[in-house]
DNA sequence: TTCCAACCAC
């Protein structure tokens, strides 16, 4: 198609040398109306937009138009060349016999104003038309659905039906992008069907997108498994999908369905693959990945991915060098390198990249910020931020949302200032939400106040009965101001909603193999060998002084049976599994559903400083390098 | 016309 075009262009511009090499610097002053308007088409085809222009005008002197597809030529000009003004002045011209345009022409013109954003201009050219066909319609509704205007786009819809014209797949795919819900997504789901689009490549990979976007994954799926495909894109839309849900294992293994059905990965697909070991923390996979890059090395979002997925795999040595490497930086890779800084504990390294930001890089953004702040509230900087949260407005024009709320909280709660957390809840522009009463939960656990605790647990669960986590909270708590009959009592709620915790689980990857642990697991291969070391290992540890810190034992046991739930935590399994296989110079690289509790947090630095040995946990929020006896989250977290 | 990147709590 394109080349197509490219001979024609070609064709004309001889056919032009030919017969108008000796006049082409003075035929705009010709009279003759047939040699100014093959004067003007030839320009038009030639693209040469200022000569066009002249040429017009010398048109419009004599009263004179080209045919639709001379001025259709002259419009993509105008867009190529984001010449607004000109543009308007075709149109005027167009316009100037007092006969509307045909409809293709029309189409292209409200195209133009599309592709201007001139969202009004394009409108009055939509009303305005006699005629209006399937193009037309969808060009005003994927108008309105980049703009983020849902409700039009979709209202588009229903009115161009009731009018008689029919929606194709480029309609389907523009107005899918702003489907407003499921109870929509359905209904398109169906007039996709019914209009029998539903085997459109552009029409499926965003229908699966749609459904993983809103979180029903699993009809996604259902839509790529009615066909077999080739098309690159309809797979990685669902291997996307999956590697964004949390469900790394299946985005993988439908990768690898894809590369043995002799599908070539792009860059896309390659961005999804390493979303999928971010979110599983296999580092040694997304090394991998990253080394056949190769000559997609200069990819920004790739790079982005990659940046993340080091950050997220707790080695930030291979995140500073993809950093440093990559050619081109936006406030993505930016935020992702202060985010992994801070997660990985290096407070100071993070705020430091973030002035460095400031005075070369784009301006931070929503996101760089709570970035930032998640950074202070981890490392109890108060001050800092404070600073960084009142000054964001004024500096980089950002509006504190529910994220930066949230770090706040989390920053006063942690460092003890309870009252003050209080008080910026109630000031706060947006209502507290149950997120906010979580982290203020967690102070509370943190700082042991009790009666505070009790009174936001019940805030979180009038807004959320079910939240096991808050009764797991509580529990603890309790536990920790040895309150055992409410204790019992909150455990009873629980059993009687059938509530469950979550249990524990930490996994190591190993040989290319993912080994799983859970607490007290007696299921896997070498567990006699893991105990057998574990006892050695507590006796050495006893001898330094290690006493097991029971607080966190949810049960109401006594003495030596809390510590022998303690000794089998999921974590600690994994790390003796660790020091059993891991080669000594290499880090033990641990991944962990829930936090790390203070008991396994002990451990773990008393193992690196005997053993002599790094070790890296990674739990849901941030991660913990402990070397010579001392983690990285300087016992902050 | 479709796919791929960063953020609070856990």
């Amino acid at each position: 198609m394109k080349s197509h075009h490219l001979l024609k262009t070609i064709a004309t511009h001889n056919v032009r040398e030919l017969l108008f090499s000796s006049s082409s610097s003075s035929s705009s002053s010709s009279s003759n109306p047939s040699v100014l308007i093959d004067e003007f088409i030839n320009l038009c085809h030639r693209r040469d937009l200022s000569r066009a222009m002249e040429a017009m005008n010398s048109l419009q002197r004599h009263g004179i138009q080209a045919d639709a597809v001379t001025y259709s030529e002259l419009i993509k000009c105008c867009v190529a060349h984001r010449a607004i003004e000109q543009g308007r002045a075709v149109h005027k011209h167009i316009s100037s016999n007092g006969h509307a345009p045909q409809t293709f022409l029309n189409n292209v013109i409200l195209n133009m104003y599309v592709k201007f954003n001139l969202l009004d201009d394009a409108g009055n050219v939509f009303d305005e038309m006699p005629e209006r066909n399937v193009v037309s319609w969808t060009t005003m509704i994927s108008a309105y659905s980049n703009n983020k205007f849902d409700r039009e786009a979709l209202g588009l819809l229903v009115m161009m039906q009731r009018e008689g014209v029919r929606p194709n797949m480029f309609t389907f795919s523009s107005v899918l992008r702003v489907c407003d819900g499921l109870e929509t997504l359905r209904q398109l789901h169906s007039g996709i069907v019914k209009f029998g689009l539903d085997s459109d490549v552009f029409v499926r990979s965003a229908l699966i997108d749609v459904y993983a976007k809103w979180g029903e994954l699993d009809d996604g799926f259902c839509v790529f498994k009615e066909m077999v495909t080739g098309d690159l894109i309809v797979w990685n839309s669902i291997i996307g999908g999956f590697a964004q849900n949390g469900r790394g294992e299946e985005a993988l293994d439908l990768f690898k369905m894809m590369r043995s059905a002799g599908l070539p990965a792009n860059q896309a697909s390659l961005t999804s693959v390493l979303r999928a070991c971010t979110g599983l923390a296999l580092l040694e996979l997304g090394r991998q990945v990253h080394a056949h890059l190769l000559k997609l090395e200069s990819d920004l979002i790739l790079n982005n991915a990659l940046l993340d997925m080091y950050c997220k795999c707790g080695s930030l040595e291979d995140a500073n060098i993809v950093f440093k490497r990559m050619l081109e930086r936006d406030v993505i890779s930016w935020s992702t390198m202060i985010a992994g800084l801070a997660q990985n504990g290096q407070t100071m390294e993070a705020l430091e990249l973030f002035e460095s930001m400031k005075s070369l890089g784009p301006t931070p953004n929503y996101i760089t910020m709570v970035g930032v702040l998640f950074a202070c509230s981890h490392a109890g900087l108060v001050d800092d931020g404070w600073y960084y949260f009142r000054s964001m407005k004024r500096l980089f024009d950002v509006d504190p949302g529910r994220e930066h709320y949230g770090c706040m909280v989390d920053l006063l709660g942690r460092a003890g200032k309870l009252d003050d957390a209080i008080r910026f809840i109630l000031k706060m522009q947006c209502q507290p939400d149950i997120t906010i009463w979580r982290i203020l939960l967690g102070a509370c656990r943190v700082h042991r106040n009790l009666d505070l605790a009790i009174f936001v647990g019940k805030k979180i669960l009038e807004l959320e009965p079910e939240d096991e986590g808050t009764y797991i909270l509580l529990s603890n708590i309790y536990a920790n101001s040895q309150r055992w009959e409410d204790v019992a009592a909150v455990r009873k709620i629980m059993d009687g909603r059938g509530l469950k915790k979550e249990p524990g689980c930490s996994w190591i990857e190993f040989n290319k193999k993912v080994h799983a642990f859970m607490i007290g697991d007696k299921l896997h291969p070498e567990i006699d060998e893991i105990i057998m070391k574990m006892n050695l290992l507590m006796r050495r540890l006893m001898e330094v002084g290690y006493v097991p810190d029971t607080n966190f034992v949810l049960h109401d046991l006594e003495g030596e049976q809390k510590e022998d739930a303690l000794q089998y935590h999921s974590e600690k399994l994994a790390i003796v599994f660790g020091l059993i296989n891991v080669p000594t110079e290499k880090p033990v690289r641990i991944i962990k559903n829930l936090r790390i509790c203070c008991d396994c947090h002990t451990f773990a630095k008393l193992i690196s400083m005997i053993e002599n040995r790094h070790i890296v946990i990674r739990d849901p929020v941030r991660f913990h390098h402990f070397r010579n006896g001392v983690c990285s989250c300087g016992d902050y977290w």
